[in-house]
DNA sequence: CTGAAAGCGCTTACAG
DNA sequence: CTGAAAGCGCTTACAG
């Protein structure tokens, strides 16, 4: 690092910063301000172990002073990457995916990689979108939140080669891919206890589609809890939905039609739960005077209903986080992949969280 | 285009589909199996008119034999774009955006664009944002649906050399960015005149926050619509809200206080419209029966809410491709944005619909 | 209308 | 631990 060059190059910088449509900096000043070579620079900035620590400084103050950003374009075509990782969303209008997928383009970002985000059930459907995705090598990695997905639109003999597949929220049964979920189990026993502990003896639930994973999940856990208190589970008490607002209004005329009514419901989902409770307005029935309601995700709008509901609440920004993480473990150790047992591992059941607010008193008239 | 070559070609490409992990073609083998030269390829592909017909033809061909799809970081590094435009909104969770930006997302893609979204409201701050997008060249243009960011953060000396940028729904008053809106005052107009002709004479407003743009032309149109009526402006029937459905919730209470209720309402966001019929559905006054309540976006629950709402429909999807389409024009025609007359003429304003669903009805005592 | 060739800004065996 | 050099897959003056 002669002291006249340096002298020069400030000059050059100057200069650079008051014309803006100047060129960036590049590798090269990087490495010619910090008197090493563009080689040097790059391993400083990505491998850092592989340079001294005198070095990694130099780079370090030289990136500082030249204000240096790396081109993802040339990186990503020297490593022979896309740069980006897709989403696969099963209802993209759906408000309970809006924290999870700022949680992966978060982690995304910070890696530098873009997050594109596709919706499986758009007309072009999910197979072609899959396929594109999949074979064509239009992305380093996938997140798909899908369980609908059938197995066989991701299996194949050819599986190397193709960007790694994370899961996260729901899963396909009887395909080991890693996935980042919560104990549905679990979230719906809590939801059940805090029932339970306020005295309530007569619990239905409105659950999702029957061929759902979350669905049979959930199911379970409210049964066991339900037994667990000795309590029956009352058969016509179980109402079917599919998650959405709209069920949720259907599922309160089924209430409403029941000659021996709950006096608490538990809908497996906040979307049904406001659905339920609007209907129950509507026809005279209160909440929590009436009956109770727990509903399953704390989305956005829960806090703000009326009355504010009491749900589960998942921890949608960290699964979002903890997806895209996994993924770019995956996608730097490709050959952990080939490793079933590694891959059992992988997989994270993150923790869910009752969140009492109003919806949910005691029986009005307690047994 | 000699006969053996062509066989030895395909069985080439044989053998590269069943390898999975075989590189993908290249636009060398596009340019092989047509029998001209990768420039000739790269103008069919970019610039077909620079090409014959005859020519095209066969880069056509062999393209569809061959599978090839463009890698677009090549391209991006060649061209010295980033490949990604930036979409600023101001609050990622409100779902009145999620159609804008599958409309951006849809034509973005369709251009070959990766498209990122960044939340203005965020902690990390919207100047950050700004200035990281606007200044360090990280993406090719910028479409800003939040009107509250200060003309400051966009101008300055040095305009050159910076992405364009494309206002939509919002925009920067007193800085003249070409934008894609909507005719809110008429649209007012629409929502009010649907109450008069319902017989309402009694009518107020949920406007949103004071110094928002929106706000200012939809509370013109509502004056307007009421003075053309012959119908007065009654001040204290005027309720601040902030497009929050929070803010709904609050103005069903100061509804309620007054002395002589207005007989209907129209809120300016289907969100605040929500929060207005819950909250007065919870102390017993029913919409449409006790008051008439108009909305203004129509969002996709608006046709679920219960009642289901009437509203302003907004063209989300066509907001949010006609952005993207003219960002793109900005873009591929950067001595554009030094006219300021064309600059003036580019933006568009999109049509408005009045949706008349069930939350309104003629007054229970016509006067 | 077409081709040969240079080069966008990185990374990474390879050699030292 | 470091550098010289090749090359990722495109595009585009330039020359014909």
């Amino acid at each position: 690092m002669k002291a006249e060059n340096r002298a020069e190059d400030l000059a050059a910088d100057q200069e650079r910063l008051l014309k803006v449509d100047a060129k960036l900096p590049r590798i090269r000043d990087v490495a010619r301000v910090a008197g090493v070579s563009t080689a040097t620079v790059s391993r400083a900035l990505s491998q850092p172990d592989l340079v001294s620590a005198e070095t990694r400084a130099a780079v370090l103050a030289a990136v500082a002073e030249t204000g240096y950003r790396m081109n993802l374009a040339a990186r990503n075509l020297r490593r022979k990457q896309t740069g980006s990782i897709v989403v696969l969303v099963p209802h993209l209008s759906n408000p309970f995916f809006s924290l999870i997928l700022s949680g992966i383009a978060k982690v995304a970002s910070e890696a530098g990689l873009n997050v594109l985000v596709a919706d499986t059930r758009e007309p072009d459907g999910a197979d072609r979108q899959i396929a594109e995705y999949l074979y064509n090598n239009r992305s380093d990695g996938l997140i798909v939140l899908d369980g609908n997905l059938t197995e066989a639109m991701f299996s194949g003999d050819d599986r190397k080669g193709r960007p790694p597949v994370m899961f996260a929220c729901e899963w396909v049964e009887d395909y080991d891919q890693p996935a980042v979920t919560v104990d549905n189990r679990h979230g719906a026993r809590l939801a059940v206890e805090h029932l339970i502990a306020l005295g309530h003896r007569h619990i239905g639930h409105v659950a999702g589609p029957s061929d759902n994973v979350l669905t049979r999940q959930r199911a379970g856990g409210f049964r066991d809890a339900l037994a667990e208190a000795g309590l029956p589970t009352v058969e016509h008490w179980f109402i079917q939905g599919d998650f959405t607002l709209r069920s949720g209004v259907a599922a309160a005329e089924r209430w409403l039609a029941l000659d021996d009514r709950p006096t608490a419901v538990f809908c497996f989902s906040d979307a049904m739960a406001c659905g339920f409770i609007s209907q129950l307005n509507r026809r005279g029935i209160r909440v929590p005077d009436d009956v109770s309601v727990v509903g399953f995700d704390d989305i956005d709008i829960a806090a703000h209903l009326i009355p504010p509901l009491t749900t589960i609440r998942q921890p949608r920004a960290l699964i979002g986080e903890t997806a895209a993480a996994l993924l770019l473990q995956l996608m730097r150790l490709p050959e952990m992949r080939e490793d079933a047992a590694a891959m059992k591992q992988m997989g994270k059941i993150l923790p869910l969280e009752l969140v009492v607010r109003d919806s949910t008193a005691k029986p009005r008239r307690a047994p």
